[in-house]
DNA sequence: TTGACAGGTTCCGTTTCGGAACCCATTCTA
DNA sequence: TAGAATGGGTTCCGAAACGGAACCTGTCAA
């Protein structure tokens, strides 16, 4: 595949990717989510070259998961929010800040806590089934066809929808 | 920041996208969660070009996310396997996939489907609090500026340890 | 009239990527 | 015993993306 046709690929994590995928996008969403909504805030917080933020912007604007709003008029400036679309994508940051968290802190410890608001106390997520509610990891899933697959999408040895499941 | 020096950004985000965030890290670990582990068979089913492939090999397995294990001599062949830290990334790919599912699909649904061994059902993975259990969302977490921390991390009118919390 | 502010766009040189060709040790096949 | 196949790379070239700096565009205040 091509990067430029990530998004037609039937494969749900390679469209994640071709929207958030890319080399700074996810360090803007982290802005987003702390509440940062301005070019050149978005700019000076990231040291990152204005085209490229201009051109990420532009691409989350289209993808729907930021919008822009208008805060004043004369000169009209606006600034960019996170839709719900965007908002949905917390799951994705807490997963990655755990992971560096877990595998990436020095010795003094993560540089940033996040506390649950209803409970009070300093957190981390916890992936759980949606059906049963059982935490979860790797080994306790298995990968089936679903109904929008087409093709060889998965590698010999692994469960199709009507096949035995892998050893 | 420049894109060499994210892994010592003070933040974990950062540190994590330094090792998966570029192009093609994340679409080679989702072969890995699905047991691919040649060189060819990641090259066949992903269509990456070969030196970037070696290339993103080769960080990973640096990185301790992937490691190199011989499976036969003379001549001697070696296939990546996923470590412990390396099948810690489940979480990550897990909610880029249900991001993808909830809002890239086509009207056919997803492409996939995953099965949770224990429980039998289809299922998406559900974040919650690891101190209450209790699901959460963007708007039910603060954050706090944590051992780790360093300089001017949060935007002005986000909470601080000290501090009061952001409105 | 000049300067500042916010939010871009343009230009240029350096990296990274995509695609194809080539390399190398070993084993299989004719 | 020659030649092809296998698995896992490396090398080379042109195209795309990135980093940095300069420039542009409304509007308002001094």
């Amino acid at each position: 595949m091509r990067w430029e046709e990530l998004d037609r690929e039937p494969c749900s994590l390679a469209r994640t990717l071709s929207v958030v995928g890319d080399r700074w996008t996810l360090l803007v969403l982290r802005e987003c989510f702390l509440r940062v909504r301005r070019f050149e805030e978005f700019e000076q917080r990231l040291g990152i070259a204005r085209h490229v933020l201009a051109d990420r912007l532009k691409k989350l604007s289209d993808a729907g998961v930021l919008e822009k709003v208008p805060y004043q008029e004369r000169p009209r400036r606006e600034e960019y929010r996170l839709t719900e679309k965007g908002l949905a994508l917390y799951p994705v940051l807490q997963a990655l800040l755990d992971w560096g968290d877990a595998y990436m802190s020095g010795s003094e410890g993560p540089p940033i806590i996040r506390r649950h608001k209803s409970c009070g106390h300093a957190m981390h997520a916890v992936q759980t089934c949606s059906e049963c509610g059982e935490p979860f990891g790797a080994r306790d899933i298995v990968a089936e066809l679903g109904p929008g697959a087409q093709g060889e999408m998965l590698p010999s040895g692994i469960a199709s929808p009507k096949g035995s499941t892998a050893k």
